[in-house]
DNA sequence: GGCATAGTCAAATGGTTATTTAACTACATG
DNA sequence: CATGTAGTTAAATAACCATTTGACTATGCC
């Protein structure tokens, strides 16, 4: 049916979750829900600049979802994304 | 009942196949079955010492596992441990 | 408008990693 | 024992990536 990824793309998801900062950034949000980045940055430790470079990360592979109100940016899991990152094997 | 893993060891897990040619790796194991590192390198189209860099990775996770007959090494893909990475999230 | 909050961007740095090349070990067999 | 096959190792290089810092944009509110 669904054909498999090419190698790079699946590849790039999986690097996109092989950094234990973003394990942490992704089990927060499956965790705690939706949460703002400074609220994000505050529970793991690092700051706004950083998290930015890693939401990017998450973000651009879409294993994370980004929603801005006024200043604000929150973050959530996309969990169909999630959920199928292994079904290419 | 089972515990998180640490994200550091399951970044790590990640990471290993956060590489398009590990990717091709593993999916060569799963579509062929057991394979020699010579024949793997050549349907890869590898040099038999890249193989053996991205193989120390492969096997140091536990995604995929070794086993040597004579000069020859045979590689197999690690079925329970490649459909229990996502358990953690 | 002016100040505080929330986020993004860009440059710089250091560390890691993929790839190549060449040298080396291990085994099998003629 | 010499030769060929299979694999590993180490050094070197280049590319990539995480982290920090400081400057910059955007929004809300006094």
């Amino acid at each position: 049916m669904t054909r498999r990824a090419a190698p790079e793309q699946q590849a790039a998801i999986f690097a996109a979750l092989g950094d234990p900062v973003r394990v942490r950034f992704v089990r927060a949000l499956v965790d705690g829900g939706e949460q703002s980045g400074t609220s994000l940055a505050g529970r793991l430790g690092i700051s706004l600049a950083l998290l930015c470079h890693h939401s990017k990360i998450l973000v651009g592979v879409d294993l994370v979802q980004k929603r801005k109100a006024a200043q604000t940016t929150y973050y959530r899991v996309n969990q169909a994304a999630l959920k199928q990152v292994l079904r290419d094997f």
